[in-house]
DNA sequence: CATTTTCTCACGTAAAAGAGTGATTTTTTG
DNA sequence: CAAAAAATCACTCTTTTACGTGAGAAAATG
């Protein structure tokens, strides 16, 4: 009984990394690491001539982010298997990431047996989220659903009025009244619970709302 | 002649990066790598029975951070230079170790020639900085001196206004009159060139004036 | 110690925001 | 297509900001 070594790709821009890996992983029998890049360009060019099935892919990346190239890829390769590969785990990424198509979420800390676990993992396509992944994931969704729900309207207003428009430049801007702009404000208020401009501003920045 | 080793010691909290930096300098004879942790405490307990000559340090980690253990080495051990590593280069990041007494400043995609070239300049009691941190410290420094000081008094304002405190609000926690908070105020938006609260904000988070 | 800067306070006017209430039109959605 | 949600506008009143000007006390600085 002899499997065929499943064949994996890295893209990050740190050599460090790809170094390291290349270092944990050289003696599996399992792997065969076919190439790797630096760049995301450099990666899509690997696949026009070549072929792989898994790629450990940086989210960090000089050219194009991780997340468009994940898109990328899948899109064009639905064969190929990404994971994603972060210092850190915010949900924000770790989502953006899996909407776009990635079989899973590693930390950069993950040692050689939870490397081989999440490629074993996607092979057999299901995904693989490292546990931080996970709970900032759950955690995000959390808050998310915690947070009212702006309008796009509202959410256009909030915006202005970061930017440090008055209500009637807002007004002339949107085509709308005074008036108008006044009772989003006044909704924005009651929604997110303050009771002047600076506190808007503020929740709205510790909830990324603009 | 024969010089002896560099002994290398390197602290970062990703495994891959520790392999990586052992694959690349494991065929240099000018290099000793005489151990590696993937916290500070397992660092500083490494030093109290061991010693090294140059540590590459990892800024982000996940007990103390970078800034912090550095400047613990550099005062208890202060024939060990640090030569930090990291992802990114803001200029506050390299500011702070080069204060609390970091002698060279790599970024994680730097090659092997680099490496070496960043460990023997410190050991001539150099300081090595990569391109990129010489530029972000430069381009800080620059920002910096662009933008108008402000007093205690008026940094304290801001903070407030910027947690949303009314003028009335303010002048009771500081214990001085509306008006005077209103001083402060108007001459907060002369020096920075605003003329309401939301700019106001807005300016002061784009600088991290709070 | 003299000068400058910072911090303090006051008064007045105009502009903007905050808050309440109510209502019509448009868009979304089940 | 009917109900719900979103977007629109109007009017009033109060509070808070914005802005100008002036000025004395305290603290920092050379």
């Amino acid at each position: 009984m002899h499997k065929n070594p499943t064949k994996l790709f890295i893209v990050d821009d740190h050599q460090m990394i790809i170094e390291g890996l290349k270092s944990l992983l050289q003696n599996e029998a399992s792997i065969e690491l076919v190439g790797s890049a630096t760049s995301a360009e450099k990666c899509l060019q690997f696949l026009k001539m070549n072929t792989c099935d898994v790629i450990l892919m940086d989210i960090n990346l000089p050219d194009t982010n991780g997340i468009e190239l994940c898109e990328i890829i899948t899109k064009k390769y639905p064969t190929v298997k990404v994971i994603a590969l972060s210092t850190f785990t915010q949900g924000t990424y770790v989502r953006k990431m899996i909407e776009n198509g990635a079989n899973g979420y590693l930390l950069k800390n993950a040692d050689k047996h939870e490397i081989l676990k999440a490629i074993t993992t996607v092979i057999n396509d299901k995904n693989y989220l490292t546990l931080e992944a996970e709970r900032a994931l759950r955690y995000e969704n959390e808050q998310q659903s915690k947070l009212p729900k702006l309008t796009k309207r509202e959410t256009e207003v909030l915006s202005l009025i970061a930017n440090g428009l008055t209500n009637h430049q807002i007004s002339e801007k949107l085509f709308i009244s005074i008036d108008t702009v006044d009772s989003h404000r006044k909704n924005l208020h009651s929604k997110l619970n303050v009771n002047n401009t600076a506190m808007l501003i503020k929740f709205a920045n510790e909830n990324n709302l603009i």
